[in-house]
DNA sequence: CGGCATCCCATCCGATACTG
DNA sequence: CAGTATCGGATGGGATGCCG
């Protein structure tokens, strides 16, 4: 993060300290891209999402979904009923990054025929 | 991942012990983005990726450049020579993978002004 | 220069228990 | 249902020292 001509601010996530580092680590993080994946395809309630993103942990999705909301990513309803209903969705900004992150996800995953045999090969000269 | 017909291998990030969580973890990991995303500028050596990469240790470096060239989206070739002369760069894999990487980046750091403003709303409510 | 081996601490994270 | 609180083990990751 450093200032360029006429005060505007650029982010430079290869600088060590600039802001937009933490914010890589949630988004990017191993629950972050798929609760964020998980929120595209439609509003959630929590469980609901601890279901779609197979094997988080109450306490991960929680933390997970605290961050992205600071962030502005999530948005968190609070539905007065009983039982309790919370559901979370996207916002503007959470959706384009979710697209992306989707995008990522599909890319990978078309990789990874490859990428199991070039594991299969390294791992066999070893 | 599981089987779908006709023998075919479909592979799901979204399920719990799918081969492709672990890849994910490596190119979408803190480092490992940034590793990709430096050496799709072109090839580096060892410590012209450590000060690209700002902050990264030594041994962080070395392991994912490791998990990487496993992944086979990375080739490391040894130059015999004194010095030493170590190149990394990405294979046709590695560079459809950091371009996506890339545009992600991009997006975050567009985002950052929003996502900066909303959590500085959201730190100021409690 | 380009590493690996070791030590050690911080945090991540899952499991469990409890609450409104 | 939708969480919070706490604990303890696993992992991440920095610092240091050594080697080809």
């Amino acid at each position: 993060m450093v200032m360029a001509p006429r005060d505007e601010l650029v982010f430079d996530v290869f600088a060590r300290n600039c802001t937009s580092r933490p914010v890589m680590d949630t988004v990017a993080g191993r629950w972050g891209i798929l609760t964020l994946a998980a929120l595209l395809e439609g509003t959630h309630r929590f469980n609901e999402l601890r279901r779609r993103v197979d094997g988080v942990s109450e306490k991960m999705l929680s933390q997970t979904l605290h961050a992205l909301e600071r962030d502005g990513l999530v948005t968190r309803s609070v539905l007065s009923a009983i039982p309790p209903r919370v559901e979370y969705s996207l916002t503007a900004a959470g959706k384009r990054i979710a697209d992306k992150l989707t995008e990522l996800i599909d890319l990978v995953e078309a990789e990874m025929p490859g990428i199991s045999q070039a594991q299969a090969a390294y791992d066999a000269e070893r």
